[in-house]
DNA sequence: ATAAGCTCCGTATATAGGTACGGAGTCAAC
DNA sequence: GTTGACTCCGTACCTATATACGGAGCTTAT
């Protein structure tokens, strides 16, 4: 494991070193012990926790929304825990409904591509349409 | 429809005023002709259009990406629209499985709970590992 | 034809999410 | 035990995505 320093952990999670110490700043990540007077020490956990951050951000989730994700990771009170992933899970639907549809418009037009020529137009604005009403 | 002023198309798409002159200097969004000394006029094909941005943002698409989808829909050549599309297309179905394994990690929690008490972990981020590899 | 309330447009400011920098302290290999 | 690379930390800076402001020009109801 090479001596899991922070460059080490910026290096698995393939994020620049400093967009570590700026998650730790936003409570995103712990900052590991400082072992008296030395350097702090991270584990494989770490790494899977900001690969997870970017996994969520790259869907669109907001860091306070990820956030939120974590304090589930975490452990959380029974009532609240439920409540807000009730909340989160319509939230997910609700994407991938939406993501769905834009992957049924993307197939019709590469589809449509192969049996034409010239100009062509792809109905993805419809295929988001009533989605957000 | 009360005079389709800028200020109509904002209220209909449900953003700012100037969210939509932002948009029309980042080419997302044509400007209509002014026609001699008078003010722009819209229509509901551009209350849509700015529905779509908002959504695809939504659901993870930054504005340079959103460019590229109205592209398509806006019509281009076939050769490149279906080589973007069937890139994006990829893209997609990726979102797509991230977003459905957090979708399966969320009921798994709403269920524990219904059957637990105290404090409970849900193992998201797990749900994601391997996603991006 | 005038006042109230728009639009237009250039410029300034705000917020989220990073990224860079520099000096002081730490580690490890020689 | 010194040197070169790295960590730590505070602060400054950067890009994307808006949002606000203000003066000049339209529009509309009176």
């Amino acid at each position: 494991m090479s001596q899991p320093t922070i460059a080490w952990l910026a290096r698995e999670a393939a994020v620049n070193i400093e967009t570590i110490r700026f998650y730790q700043r936003k409570q995103l990540l712990d900052e590991p012990p400082r072992p008296l007077g030395g350097v702090r020490r991270y584990t494989p956990d770490d790494v899977a926790r900001v690969r997870f951050i970017k996994s969520a951000q790259r869907i669109g989730f907001t860091l306070a929304e990820v956030a939120v994700l974590l304090q589930l990771e975490d452990g959380a009170h029974c009532r609240e825990a439920q409540a807000i992933a009730a909340h989160k899970l319509v939230d997910v639907q609700g994407r991938i409904d939406e993501l769905q549809r834009m992957a049924a418009a993307l197939q019709g037009l590469v589809k449509a591509c192969g049996s034409r020529r010239g100009k062509i137009k792809c109905p993805l604005i419809a295929s988001l349409q009533g989605a957000s009403e």
